[in-house]
DNA sequence: TGTATTGGATACGCCACCGTATCCGATACG
DNA sequence: CGTATCGGATACGGTGGCGTATCCAATACA
């Protein structure tokens, strides 16, 4: 199961509906706008880069993929880097939603901690693809310094926005955390990280029996005490 | 702090000591074995994809820093993957090495847990250079299968390496684990792996007071039970 | 001391990719 | 209905880096 950049059905852009720009609201057909592009072009760039890696994607492939030429790519981004950071922009929203509507559909579960297990290991973020495009981000941050203000910004503005949704999902749960939040946010994601990971290189995705199935529940009540409301 | 190939302060590849090859112990000059340039050129790789990447690294920039051309590298070599697999496989044996000699001097300190922490914290592996080669390196594997293969057999002789040590540590320690040692393993994993990578982004590397300190304890409480032997 | 073998350096061809400068078509507007 | 503007395509020069083919030096060996 190499990561390829999937030969592309057609020219659509399933996910991310276009960041609305001009007159919106009225059905146009997809006008040849500028955000339009940009939107394509970092669909694109994300498959790619997920695929090959961002040094070793090229421009031209991304481009290819998005259904547009070199031309069109540098009057939309001055640099293969400036793609990067809008990309890592992108990926956190996506992330982010996509977590707290599967925590949402979760805590309705009768066993609301195993639900949370699987459904958060098979979002599409912790998929191969999506995986391996976070993974490289959050390297290119270690190496690069310059990189690594914004993806602290990114990170904080994560956990301030997602904290409320832990807590939420806690106190349904009738429990309390024992460690900072932000150590256990940390300890999870890790937990989560390591897990979708070891799956991946194993070959079975979205194996039902993972990591985080299996460990969820200790580290959970390790970092949480029941609370008497 | 951007992660630099460091501007090489003489011909000395400071860290690492090579590997005996040939009679060693006499301290001739550098000879001219193949064994000796491959080492070295391992060592500049090493630091070379650590700062640009696999593929942001050329192998020309690598040769320069090992001190030879790319003739030498290509007799040495068939090709940058190659060099990359070799390149895993002796990580692999040095983090062992480093990992189990760390544990040893812990388990003699007064707090063991803590000093577990913080001294596996400070490991050269989990260094920024070495954070972001090992990272990038297990990267590849996701992405191509090809590396999965060896990857996971990198990875499952370190672990029947070094779970011995663990379950001495915890013996000493007199504690029982009561997940699987596996699981034990790749969840300790993760800790130091989210806890080095957010002291480096963070910009404070060695912090004493850092994620895997704060969480070691708590993590080690949940998965193991004291034993009365 | 002369010859063979091994390790490394030099030099070359080649291709991918980048970034720009210029050109073309379509929509917006008066 | 003509004209300006905007988005994208084409075309081009330039560079970096890969892999190889050939040459040179030193050691091993006889």
């Amino acid at each position: 199961m190499t990561i390829t950049p999937t030969p592309q059905t057609s020219l659509g852009h399933p996910v991310q509906a276009p960041r609305s720009n001009g007159p919106v609201g009225t059905g146009e057909p997809p006008k040849r706008s500028r955000s339009a592009t940009r939107e394509r072009l970092l669909d694109a760039a994300a498959v790619v880069f997920a695929a090959r890696g961002v040094a070793g994607a090229s421009v031209e492939e991304v481009c290819e993929r998005a259904g547009f030429t070199r031309g069109a790519f540098y009057s939309n981004f001055a640099t293969k880097d400036e793609l990067v950071v809008a990309l890592l922009d992108r990926e956190e929203g996506a992330l982010l939603d996509q977590l707290t509507t599967a925590l949402g559909d979760a805590l309705t579960d009768p066993d609301p901690v195993g639900a949370c297990a699987q459904r958060l290991f098979e979002l599409q973020p912790f998929g191969a693809h999506n995986y391996a495009l976070r993974a490289e981000l959050t390297l290119l941050a270690v190496r690069d310094p310059s990189l690594a203000a914004p993806y602290r910004a990114t990170r904080r503005s994560f956990r301030d926005r997602f904290l409320p949704f832990l807590s939420e999902g806690l106190a349904a749960a009738r429990l309390e955390l024992t460690v900072p939040a932000d150590d256990a946010l940390d300890t999870l994601e890790a937990l989560f990280e390591a897990s979708v990971r070891a799956s991946i290189v194993a070959g079975d995705p979205n194996a039902p029996d993972n990591l985080a199935a299996r460990m969820l529940p200790v580290l959970l009540g390790a970092m949480t005490t029941p609370r008497c409301d």
